[in-house]
DNA sequence: GAAAAATATTCAGGCTTCCTTTATATACGG
DNA sequence: CCGTATATAAAGGAAGCCTGAATATTTTTC
């Protein structure tokens, strides 16, 4: 590769780790053959679906931090390849409630042990106490500078 | 906000910082009223003629890690504006070379001290010794994890 | 208890950023 | 020179997101 990651501004170095562990684990989840229909976004819809089943449209989205018109076509999509179903909410007819089928919980589970995997690889690449430290500097990176730029992100 | 961080996966707090500090430097260089015509996607060509000016379009491209078609757009898009210019290489006419214009360096020089301030803002936040680790460890994760997914990314 | 306001979803259409395919001009090795 | 490789450009498309407007339903308010 071109750069040497010497003095590169802390963005670019965060942006290629975060690219390189998020291809490991998108490709680790669509390489089962099972799932290979799959594109990185649609894991907007997944991700939260794992968390919580039975979401409304709006929630997802507001969940996702994308439009609830996005986050349609995402289920719309997810929907017609087997992942996930609409049912009517009981208690509020304008809305729908979307849960995973078998095929989306199977995948939820793939998606989740990728992950997994991939927290245990960077621990042990980095050892412990440097993944911990990681960890809580990148938090207190989000919570303290999120407040200077509200709305921004 | 919605989430917590509390046991994120590392990869969502990565791409949670980088898009925080992306942001951040977007946002402060747009802002001068000299340069609100742009878009976060001309970084990529302004970036690489920030480092050296006079380059080719397939190099231009070859750098940032587009196609040499994607480039060619935002060239287009950034000679328009008045950023850059074209002129005809002299040692290869199938090729021409693409400069700074002064408005052209006056945004590398705004954008290069933008990405300054914020590294600036990152060490006053964590400290010194935090901000150094975050930088080592990050490119640990990089030079370490690389390899192992060799053109995934 | 009806009119008004808010909410959930959908439909239509657009923008950005990147891609692939194809065309054209130029360079260069044998 | 002739074939192949290279540099750019032109045309069109896919993905992922957006805004605005339409429709159905619920909630609020007077």
């Amino acid at each position: 590769m071109a750069n040497s990651p010497h003095d590169l501004p802390s963005s670019a170095l965060l942006r290629t780790a975060y690219n390189i562990l998020a291809a490991r684990i998108f490709t680790s989840v669509v390489s089962q053959t099972d799932f290979n229909d799959l594109r990185p976004s649609h894991g907007n819809a997944m991700e939260q679906l794992e968390l919580e089943d039975g979401l409304r449209l709006t929630d997802l989205a507001g969940r996702a931090g994308i439009t609830a018109q996005s986050m349609g076509e995402l289920v719309d999509d997810l929907e017609t390849k087997g992942y996930l179903e609409r049912r009517p909410d009981p208690d509020d007819r304008r809305a729908k409630r979307i849960y995973l089928t078998d095929r989306g919980r199977k995948n939820a589970r793939a998606a989740k042990r990728a992950t997994t995997d991939v927290e245990h690889d960077l621990a042990e690449l980095l050892g412990e106490q440097r993944y911990t430290d990681l960890r809580r500097t990148l938090e207190d990176i989000i919570s303290g500078f999120r407040s200077d730029d509200e709305g921004l992100i």
